[in-house]
DNA sequence: AGCAACTCATTTTTT
DNA sequence: ATGAGTTGCT
């Protein structure tokens, strides 16, 4: 096919324009894929541009392999050599070439925000600073904002009487530091870094520039200001550069994202073109309506006329509910109702939220609906605890300086190093300055117990061991070796238990994912998989061919489309989340939800719920200002009368099977006094008598082990 | 050193 | 309603 077919007269003019700056508004649904695909393959085909000089540079992994299969499909293996992937994929890829530069080596870590926590814990332990009643994540996300920013430890400014920002004033360089020395580094370094290097060494940048010759940048509306500045500065001597965006569907100010940069964009590159796509081919009009007529309170935006050559559709239907359970349980009979009537599949739905907490119940319900489901986002697989310390163990393979993952490690499994003893390897390692695993070449140095002795060295013979395997035996092989001289599985298996056999499960699941990584992969080392894990998010991982309805927030959802939506959650407080209502704040509020309702094909339905289970207590909000936006005439409230919508009542059921390994078992246990109950330590008993009710009733249980004794519920399983 | 159970605070969104 | 952090027992 060729790259100019199929096309409307503004695509195709925007896919032509291949001189120098251009900038793209894509209105939602407006073929923007497209028209980046048809672009590259263009370029491709008509020879202006060799495959291996184009950067195209996605928001998600999986929007990247998309964008690749896409290209492929009109050039063949050309598309092979084109630079696709997100800002973070592709500035780690460079900073593994050339990071020793700046002082790091080439094995450096990617911290994650459980490592960053537990590095800045740490340094408060370390240091003895009082936090006051303040969090390390607060902290945390206040310097990632600043790093966003671009502002130093030395720049930044801190209000008098500001006792967080006095923390972070004092904290940041603290951290800042700690992850050098550790040979680490977070994801707002992996952008920063780059542009340290290409200022260190112009001659770097100048080789980027040669490589990188005509740029590409989607989803331009949530690009930050160290992203704004690692393109514009490989852009600036050829100064092709296209990007793509919708303000209207910039919903990241929050981590630093900068609306500026897409609307003030003919600043810069004067010169530039821009073109209008808005024609949207992804929505009903009634939908399209609904959502152009939300956004259009919006003050900040550049105006815009979204329309659309198909039919009208269905009206919106609002869902007005009791209860956050009543919400729920009257989604689940809208799509058994909508799969009965107008032959929909389960994977034809999404429903989309605020916030993850929402998803508790939405999974309750569905799951005793028999509804299959899969949740995108929540607990990722890689952050489960087990296959983080197995990673861990990697890591530290890998990047020997890594204390924060070899703390994770050094006790699992337990082998007798407890805080005395960390706390002599520690202090030796500190005035050393050497890392922990260094320390423990010099353990003769140390005053030890035997015991604690032959603990350390057993780990570090582990470790050993494994650092010379892998000289060896390819990596694939190695992982498995590495698992079994670990010795996760025999503990596991000894420890026993339900927890342990889904832990055992998921301990497989990582190695298959590592299996296929080798097999997909060209060059597959430890490194190149832990990068891929660092940076990989639930939304790459989704397959979007099995057949289940999706759950996700709105956030994870951008991108993504559905013929039928649900937008739960529509109460004042929630959507629009308050924490201060600035008019700015309930501007990207209300471009979240124009993001959701344009996610829709063929229906919407919104639902708000007067009573919610908020923090433990219950709370009556009124319905979102966002509903009263949408024009009554292109909505219906509750179409089904109460009568039909009763599948709360109906009795917990086991689920159909497998759903993914995302979804936690529900458990619906009843005890009563007479049942038979067992205890992890203390085996089988019969229970005497009950006070208090669920999870956290205390049940007085004769045990034929040790007698009686007073258990809490959730500790017990019921035979 | 290790685990069971308590207390207390906690609900934004994510690369 | 849940989880993290911590205590207190073995």
């Amino acid at each position: 096919m060729n790259p100019l077919d199929d096309l409307n007269p503004h695509q195709k003019n925007a896919v032509e324009y291949s001189q120098g700056a251009q900038l793209i508004f894509a209105g939602a649904g407006s073929g923007k894929t497209k028209v980046l695909t048809h672009k590259i393959a263009y370029l491709i085909d008509t020879g202006a541009v060799r495959p291996e000089n184009i950067l195209a540079v996605t928001f998600t992994n999986k929007a990247a392999q998309e964008l690749r299969s896409r290209v492929e499909e009109f050039v063949g293996r050309n598309a092979k050599y084109v630079h696709i992937g997100t800002f973070h994929s592709i500035c780690a890829r460079m900073l593994r070439r050339e990071i020793e530069h700046l002082g790091y080596t080439k094995q450096f870590t990617i911290y994650d925000a459980d490592d960053q926590n537990r590095l800045l814990k740490k340094i408060i332990d370390d240091t003895n600073i009082d936090i006051g009643g303040h969090k390390p994540k607060n902290i945390l996300s206040r310097i990632s904002y600043l790093k966003s920013w671009m502002t130093s430890p030395e720049e930044f400014k801190p209000r008098q009487g500001y006792r967080l920002e006095q923390l972070v004033k004092e904290l940041y360089p603290l951290y800042q530091n700690a992850l050098k020395r550790s040979n680490a580094v977070d994801f707002d370094d992996l952008l920063l870094l780059p542009l340290e290097l290409f200022k260190q060494a112009p001659e770097i940048l100048e080789k980027y520039r040669f490589i990188y010759q005509y740029i590409l940048v989607d989803e331009y509306q949530d690009t930050n200001k160290p992203q704004f500045h690692i393109i514009d500065l490989l852009a600036k001597k050829h100064r092709n550069l296209c990007v793509v965006g919708d303000d209207d569907q910039s919903i990241y100010s929050w981590r630093g994202a900068n609306i500026e940069n897409i609307l003030n964009f003919s600043d810069n590159y004067p010169e530039c073109k821009v073109f209008k796509l808005e024609q949207n081919y992804r929505s009903t009009n009634n939908i399209l309506k609904a959502a152009s007529k939300v956004v259009a309170n919006n003050i900040n935006r550049t105006p815009k006329e979204l329309w659309s050559r198909k039919s009208d559709g269905d009206l919106i239907v609002k869902i007005e509910a009791d209860s956050d359970y009543d919400e729920a349980a009257r989604i689940a009979a809208y799509i058994q109702r909508e799969i009965i009537t107008n032959k929909r599949k389960f994977k034809d739905f999404a429903i989309l939220y605020r916030t993850n907490a929402q998803t508790r119940i939405l999974e309750e319900i569905l799951r005793r609906n028999n509804i299959p489901y899969t949740i995108i986002g929540g607990v990722k697989f890689y952050e489960r605890k087990e296959i983080k310390d197995i990673l861990a163990y990697f890591n530290v393979l890998s990047n020997s300086k890594d204390d924060i993952n070899l703390k994770r490690i050094i006790n699992f499994p337990p082998r007798g190093i407890g805080k005395q003893t960390l706390g002599i390897v520690e202090q030796f390692a500190f005035e050393k300055r050497i890392s922990i695993l260094e320390a423990l070449n010099h353990i003769d140095a140390l005053e030890l117990s035997r015991r604690s002795e032959k603990s350390l060295q057993s780990f570090s013979s582990i470790i050993k061991r494994a650092a010379d395997m892998r000289e060896s035996i390819a990596f694939e092989e190695w992982t498995r070796v590495m698992i079994d001289e670990i010795g996760v599985r025999t503990y596991f298996k000894e420890l026993g238990g339900e927890e342990s056999i889904q832990r055992l499960a998921n301990i497989d699941e990582l190695l298959n994912d590592i299996s296929e990584f080798c097999h997909t992969e060209d060059n597959a080392t430890l490194e190149s998989y832990l990068e891929k894990v660092s940076l990989s998010t639930s939304i790459d991982t989704w397959e979007d061919e099995k057949n289940t309805v999706s759950l996700m927030t709105l956030h994870s959802a951008k991108g993504l489309e559905f013929p039928v939506v649900f937008i739960c959650g529509l109460n004042q407080g929630l959507f629009p989340l308050d924490r201060d209502n600035s008019e700015k704040v309930v501007e990207e509020e209300r471009r979240l939800f124009y993001v959701g309702l344009t996610r829709a094909m063929e229906k919407v339905f919104l639902s708000s719920a007067q009573m919610r289970n908020r923090a433990g207590e219950m709370q009556y909000l009124p319905d979102s200002i966002f509903l009263n936006e949408i024009p009554s005439e292109l909505m219906e409230i509750n179409p089904v009368k109460e009568g039909v919508i009763s599948c709360r009542c109906r009795k917990p059921q086991k689920s159909s099977g497998k759903v993914s390994f995302q979804t936690s078992d529900l458990k619906d246990k009843i005890v009563r006094p007479g049942s038979i109950v067992s205890h992890k330590i203390f085996g089988p008993g019969k229970v005497l008598d009950i006070t208090g009710v669920g999870q956290n009733a205390k049940l007085r249980i004769h045990f034929r082990t040790c007698g009686t004794k007073t258990i809490v519920a959730k500790f017990v399983e019921v035979k």
